[in-house]
DNA sequence: TATTGTTATACTCTATAACTATA
DNA sequence: TATAGTTATAGAGTATAACAATA
């Protein structure tokens, strides 16, 4: 079988055995693999719009307020109206979320640890570099039918 | 960052955008991307009893069972006892199950090329490589049943 | 007109726990 | 006692479409 045909499984299998033992790790601080990255995402670009934060994590915005409302209601986020758009809201972490976020991260630690634990340093280099490369050209045509769509409107 | 900060977001992007594209595509015939990679586990492997069928996804065993219910609906697999074990059930694809199945496999060898598009063939084999040794690593601690009933399908 | 976000809605996947039937 | 599967239940994530307010 070529490696290709074998990929998308392979991908999904380890994909899926990461958010399984994260889900288990994150369970102690009371949210799940995906609130985390939510959280790992406000961290990293505090005050974003809904639109920006589902942009980078990525998933769609209706996903994106589904989950703020969870983690308002765990008082981990907040929303404040933008400063300049008046149709936008601005998504925080609250003092809570940065120590939740923190906590998990740190415990998340041994989980990321074993992940590399059978790659030399170069590997995990190159190991990342094609997963970014893979997703770029897998996500390409989702951008040119954007384009196609917007194209009218010029 | 190191590389293994980065790890965990880069495959869920990588994961997260195959599903996503390949959901787009499988949605012509009816199923998901989930329901598809069922149907595949079965024609590699017919009349499995459902917890087999659910170690090699992988995924869980009433999980397996809600998407059973819903193919069962659609006509693409059957359920039917199992010849030595009175308490379990074999699972086979039905000839709409094979032919849907062969279609939408078809169907993804545009998703399946783009994902190495970027890559040459060494890329290809070094990323499947990595990817298997990265599952094994983050399984050990969690899967020993999984793997048990995994390893004799050679 | 296009964009940001909300609302309403629906469905798939996920998983735990209690239960039965059988090994 | 352990295992295969069912049942009941719950919740998270996903996404579409119609809508209001604003750019």
């Amino acid at each position: 079988m070529a490696p290709k045909d074998e990929l998308p499984l392979a991908l999904r299998s380890a994909y899926l055995t990461l958010h399984r033992r994260s889900d288990a790790v994150f369970m102690e601080y009371g949210i799940t693999a995906d609130q985390f990255v939510l959280l790992a995402t406000l961290a990293r670009g505090q005050a974003m719009t809904q639109r920006e934060l589902a942009a980078r994590m990525p998933s769609d915005p209706s996903t994106v307020r589904a989950m703020l409302l969870l983690l308002e209601k765990l008082g981990l986020v907040s929303r404040a109206a933008h400063p300049t758009d008046a149709r936008a809201r601005t998504v925080s972490l609250t003092e809570a979320g940065v120590r939740t976020f923190q906590r998990a991260f740190e415990a998340g630690q041994e989980v990321r640890d074993q992940m590399v634990e059978s790659f030399s340093p170069g590997e995990a280099r190159t190991f990342l570099s094609l997963l970014k490369r893979m997703t770029q050209s897998l996500g390409e045509r989702v951008t040119q039918v954007a384009v196609a769509v917007a194209e009218p409107s010029k």
